[in-house]
DNA sequence: ACCAGAAGCTACGAGCAATAGCTTTAAAGC
DNA sequence: GCTTTAAAGCTATTGCTCGTAGCTTCTGGT
């Protein structure tokens, strides 16, 4: 089934994360992947695609992996503390890989059901946190978005190096989830 | 002074953010460029330093512009309503230009004193449209980092397409802003 | 032992950024 | 009005990248 019993895509894939993780999306090139897989470049299309398929793979795995962190972080937790360890669980992900960010600000194109189906599972973990608050559907979509948005803001902010000042960035997140959990809280009870 | 009077930096900045707005900021070449300009491509060189140098202009006239519509956006509102005017000016620019994202999500390099400040002035405004709140100086920057985090996020995931659901954007948005002006309140009274 | 297919290779073409070095043109000074 | 000078343009070339074509080699199954 494999001669050589070499590469995988799923080891190509590793390879090419770690590039990005390194020096940025921007440094993802066919040639360094197949120079670490110790391999000619065109041997990885025996793998892969092409390149747009390699960052697609890119994207899927990275948000599988946010989305197992996220069920992870919310799991045996309620109301405000699963929405406060939702957000601490992003966060954290996107400081440890602070170069992911670009996969989780893509939105899936239409017709790719793999993809879709990842960025689903990470919404449905999003409901089923805010299911305690009581939100009819439409409230939960809009509470969802704007939880995303501010989280992925922040982090993505934080991930590119946006915030220069000195002032603690640990106690502005904190700001933000009271707000959060403040705003979620009073949204439900309206209406 | 400039024979053949044809270009100069501003034309070709203007040239290359039209490509960006067409197609995204992966579709920007200089060859394009060139070709858009009736120019050989090595001619760009005698206006603009490299690629690179050409995404800092771009990044840079995308910046000055934010600071320019969300100060038009605050003038002659307080508090609430400027924060309200403040965050739908953000959202405004990029649902106009969606692929100019990128140009207010990277920081500017510390060297880099024109983008630097350009930066600090959109930060300038939201400042000054905080200052009613009454925030001490440390408040103050972690109120800023959630509300541009909280709008930035929205609205660049919104641009890239991010929320597919056909529940209503403007609602959503709606949502956040209460939540935000809500929050803010909230922060200003508390300690 | 053999054979089919997967995995690897070399060679090549096209597109792009960037540099070198030359030519043209327009503005400024006398 | 002519000359000078420097900016603005050009062609040629290099190096890097993605991607394809076509060949070779190794492996696993029968």
């Amino acid at each position: 089934m494999s001669p050589r019993a070499g590469l995988t895509t799923d080891a190509v894939v590793t390879l090419a994360i770690a590039i990005v993780d390194e020096g940025g999306p921007a440094e993802l090139t066919l040639a360094k992947v197949a120079e670490r897989a110790g391999v000619a470049a065109p041997s990885l299309y025996k793998h892969v695609k092409n390149l747009a398929d390699l960052k697609r793979l890119i994207d899927l795995r990275v948000v599988r992996e946010m989305a197992d962190a996220l069920r992870t972080a919310a799991t045996g937790r309620e109301r405000g503390t699963a929405v406060g360890a939702l957000a601490d669980a992003y966060r954290d992900y996107l400081q440890k890989h602070p170069h992911r960010t670009g996969a989780l600000t893509a939105a899936p194109d239409r017709a790719d059901d793999e993809l879709s189906q990842a960025t689903h599972a990470v919404a449905e973990v999003v409901f089923a946190v805010l299911r305690p608050f009581g939100f009819d559907h439409a409230q939960a979509v809009h509470a969802t978005r704007c939880l995303r948005a501010a989280v992925h803001g922040f982090a993505g902010l934080e991930a590119s190096g946006g915030f220069g000042r000195p002032e603690d960035v640990d106690e502005s997140f904190e700001v933000l989830k009271t707000m959060l959990v403040q705003g979620l809280t009073n949204y439900s009870e309206q209406k």
